[in-house]
RNA sequence: UCCUCGGUAGCUCAACGGUAGAGCGGCCGGCUGUUAACCGGUAGGCUGCAGGUUCAAAUCCUGCCCGAGGAGCCA
């Protein structure tokens, strides 16, 4: 019996008789010669039926076999640099093959199709090639997460994603009944964060995150997975460097171990070669400064009134596109105002309208990808601050609590997983990062 | 919520007031090394929906539905 093997090892046997099992990805002949083109989920590789080598049965079956067809084929295994595929350079001597099931004519085609179409068949859309391969990145990601955090002092807590009440109060979060109560799923895990880090001093929690904001755009998702670590006895400046040490080995690992799949992508990868401690860091008001200076050297009057802004309002995607394309580095904008973020941020010192936050830019257009800041630790200030807010204080109550026991100076960020794929993926769009994205208008399939 | 663009064969698109077409995919045939192969043949349509203008509408007008990109908001 012939041992068999995964795509992603068949340079490992060549010579050897082996069987592979997967799909049929594609198909071509030439008369004498079949190309039939397998996947097994692990890799692509072209197995080669030659008409003076097979029994005739045989031949006609390599030749008219369907797209998608699930196929178990036994061959030799031989080096051949014609060959293509991930990895390639390999391909099989077809000698045997068993059709499990003939495939109907399956709708996607190795050529280009419509978003709309494609979204609707995101079921069938997953096993092309550029999908496998993001996909197979994101699956990095999360690992490379996982891994650095874990080793590093962060434990992993996770929070709920059933929750009574806004964490952040300004996002509109998905509501849903809870034995006739009102209850929201999780927009952010930060709050019980927080209070686990006084319990296990370095947390980070992992899942996916929902907000109904009814944003249409390539950047945007109604349900994503954030990852939120957070630290105590850490200000803002610490964070930063766990930020970039963090980031960083993210990206490397990919390189490391996505390098075949960043080229089907067709990534420029010494773009992300650049991704290392320490990266540049400037403040908001610096930032302010440099988008108005692009924006003063701009003729066209519609892209300057995108670009218009006071002091006081968060940045938009113009605003960070046109930022970061000055960068080589992700780049850290810190001190926003105050008015701007969240309630729960430490103002900066001697500057109360200032607060110490603090985001970080992808390079190249990708924008915001984590968002964090040094958290409130007096008890007094927060109080206030909730009231400002107009926040009810009965909600708060045991977040209030961790400023009564033991409060030490913490930060925290969260980081978003799809928006990071992209970047490293250097692909368009947000959706393809997740195998079945929910957006405004899909929750299908 | 607002702005812009679009909806024609299974898919990608053309036809822009006068008989609805091509490429890919499917099916049939040909070809020893294909890389989205190539060559020949063939089937395949309620032109998003509803009204209107006209001798005549895929094409012009109105309304609606669906999708995409962007703004705001955010990871």
């Amino acid at each position: 019996m012939p041992q068999t093997i995964r795509i992603e090892d068949i340079s490992h046997h060549d010579g050897e008789r082996v069987t592979l099992q997967g799909w049929v990805y594609n198909r071509t002949d030439t008369g004498k010669l079949v190309f039939v083109w397998i996947r097994d989920g692990t890799g692509f590789a072209q197995c080669v039926f030659f008409r003076g080598n097979v029994p005739p049965e045989l031949f006609e079956d390599a030749q008219s076999v369907a797209q998608e067809s699930s196929v178990v084929i036994t061959g030799t295994v031989r080096q051949d640099d014609r060959a293509p595929g991930i990895p390639g350079g390999f391909e099989l001597g077809a000698e045997e093959m068993e059709i499990l099931q003939h495939a109907e004519e399956f709708p996607i085609q190795p050529k280009e199709h419509g978003v709309d179409f494609l979204m609707a068949n995101r079921h069938l859309w997953i096993r092309s090639q550029r999908q496998w391969a993001v996909l197979r990145v994101r699956a990095t990601v999360i690992r490379a997460i996982r891994d650095w955090l874990d080793a590093n002092g962060f434990v992993n807590m996770d929070t709920p994603i059933l929750t009574p009440a806004a964490c952040e109060g300004t996002t509109t979060l998905f509501e849903t009944d809870y034995f006739g109560d009102l209850a929201y799923l999780a927009q952010s895990g930060q709050l019980y964060n927080e209070a686990n880090i006084y319990a296990f001093g370095r947390v980070y929690c992992f899942g996916p995150t929902f907000r109904a904001e009814k944003s249409k755009t390539r950047r945007h998702l109604t349900e994503f997975w954030m990852v939120e670590p957070e630290a105590a006895f850490c200000d803002m400046d610490q964070l930063m460097e766990i930020e970039e040490e963090f980031v960083s080995y993210i990206v490397r690992t990919c390189l490391e171990e996505r390098a075949e799949e960043l080229e089907v992508l067709e990534r420029d990868t010494s773009r992300l070669e650049r991704v290392t401690p320490p990266f540049p860091r400037i403040s908001y008001d610096e930032a302010l400064e440099i988008v108005a200076e692009i924006r003063e050297a701009m003729d066209d009057p519609a892209r300057r009134e995108l670009l218009e802004l006071e002091w006081g309002n968060d940045f938009g995607s113009p605003h960070e596109t046109e930022l970061t394309e000055r960068f080589a580095k992700p780049v850290f904008v810190y001190g926003y105002p105050t008015r701007a973020k969240a309630f729960y941020m430490e103002p900066w010192p001697g500057r109360p309208e200032v607060s110490k936050s603090v985001d970080l830019l992808a390079p190249e257009g990708y924008g915001e990808i984590t968002g964090g800041s040094e958290r409130i630790s007096d008890l007094d200030l927060l109080l206030q601050r909730l009231d400002e807010w107009e926040l009810p204080r009965e909600a708060f109550e045991w977040y209030v609590d961790l400023r009564r026991y033991g409060s030490v100076p913490h930060s925290g960020f969260g980081l978003g997983v799809e928006r990071t794929v992209t970047w490293i993926c250097g692909i368009d769009h947000l959706r393809e990062t997740i195998a079945f994205p929910r957006t405004l208008t899909r929750v299908y399939p």
